[in-house]
DNA sequence: CTCCTGAATGCACTAGATGCAAAAATGCAC
DNA sequence: GTGCATTTTTGCATCTAGTGCATTCAGGAG
């Protein structure tokens, strides 16, 4: 019966749901501790399903590919951007609001800064930009975060073009800031020592999306300091 | 002896050499061809090498992968980017020469534009962008040309943190707008009814980029007409 | 307890990709 | 041309991700 199925989903209370997350839950757990033992590529969908007790068939049903295993930890968090701008206060322009959610981040250390120095945040941050097929994979999700961005963009009465190249701009720059911390991190740098240039490039890159980068034109080019 | 072998590479006039070019050509146009008449995944490996007359084995070691045999076409535009900054006139800031390239690459229709409504180019076009896995490898080509791109501002005196932020921008919103006119075109519109939206919304990206998005918020975002 | 449904499983199979060693093609020295 | 060394091509075996299908199993409703 799909009305009572239906009405459990909603619910979420299902014994069954229950189980099947925490089952979801333990096989991705069992992945990423043994990827980030041995690699990602030297670990198998085989191997992954014997420590996990289940069927490799199950694992299948669960996540639809091998990536998937890893980077559907990113689908909880692709509409950050979009939630910040939406949750703004009234006035506020919304790439304000983006940048002080970034800030906000790299206060907290939020791993997806790159900020984090914890030896779990760094192998996973290292795992991913370090395994092709899942920077590879990770665009997928990085669009849907652009596509959820550019709809909170053109709430804010931006005009849909707009709205879609400053969503592209703004995600692409955020990963991009991330990325560089991470390297400086992976680099040795503590969190706390790195932190300070993290924020001072985190403010330069979205005065460089407010301002333009024609601002620099005068300048030479030498804006940041 | 390597040095033998090293000169006729370099020389670039050696027979095997030329020979091999011819046949990757014709490798990589058969899968095209086959890819574009049935869709990426309804065409396996084998029937390719069969087609081009080579052993399965073979086209391996001349293609690593499935989606290369599509993708590294892109290979040789990556760099166009930071060729179009290297190439400017003096004097010329490096965004004002981005922006005058794309423009031009409008005008010629340029396939990388998405304005090109050749039935070739719009079923290419539409191959990669649809199907997953070639969309997602594209982006490894995609980062080398942000990278040959920074590497061209940091020439130009953009520090090198801006270099890179600038690259990404550049390289990801040339890259929305390519998508937008594909769109368009696959809407049924002709590239030449759609050249002036085009050419429009590539000035009004480039107007953002050198003035900022902060320049929208007088007019709520109401910039774009 | 019985029945029904959805989840888990086993098995066979496809297809991309890699390693290896034999065979063929090629360029060069003589 | 002939023979030699090197590179290229090829065939074969193998590994692994992913899918389809039919069967089994378990939990909850009646």
């Amino acid at each position: 019966m799909r009305d009572r199925q239906a009405i459990q989903t909603a619910g979420g209370a299902g014994l069954r749901e229950r189980k099947k997350a925490r089952t979801r839950e333990a096989i991705a757990a069992t992945a990423l501790r043994l990827f980030l033992e041995s690699g990602f590529e030297k670990v198998s969908i085989t191997q992954i399903a014997e420590e996990a007790e289940i069927s490799r068939r199950t694992l299948f049903t669960y996540f639809p590919t091998k990536e998937d295993l890893v980077l559907q930890l990113f689908a909880d968090h692709e509409d950050e951007a979009a939630r910040a701008v939406r949750a703004r206060r009234s006035g506020q322009p919304p790439l304000d609001a983006l940048r002080e959610a970034l800030l906000d981040s790299l206060q907290r250390r939020d791993s997806n800064t790159g900020l984090n120095d914890s030896a779990e945040s760094l192998a996973f941050y290292q795992l991913v930009s370090g395994t092709e097929s899942l920077a590879a994979r990770l665009t997928h999700y990085t669009s849907r975060g652009i596509d959820a961005l550019a709809a909170a963009l053109r709430e804010a009465a931006f005009d849909p073009l707009t709205a879609r190249l400053a969503a592209a701009q703004v995600i692409t720059v955020m990963r991009e800031l991330a990325d560089q911390n991470h390297q400086a991190l992976a680099g040795g740098t503590s969190a706390a020592d790195r932190y300070p240039e993290a924020a001072r490039a985190a403010n330069h890159a979205f005065d460089l999306l407010r301002d333009g980068l024609g601002s620099l034109r005068d300048s030479s080019g030498q804006a940041y300091s």
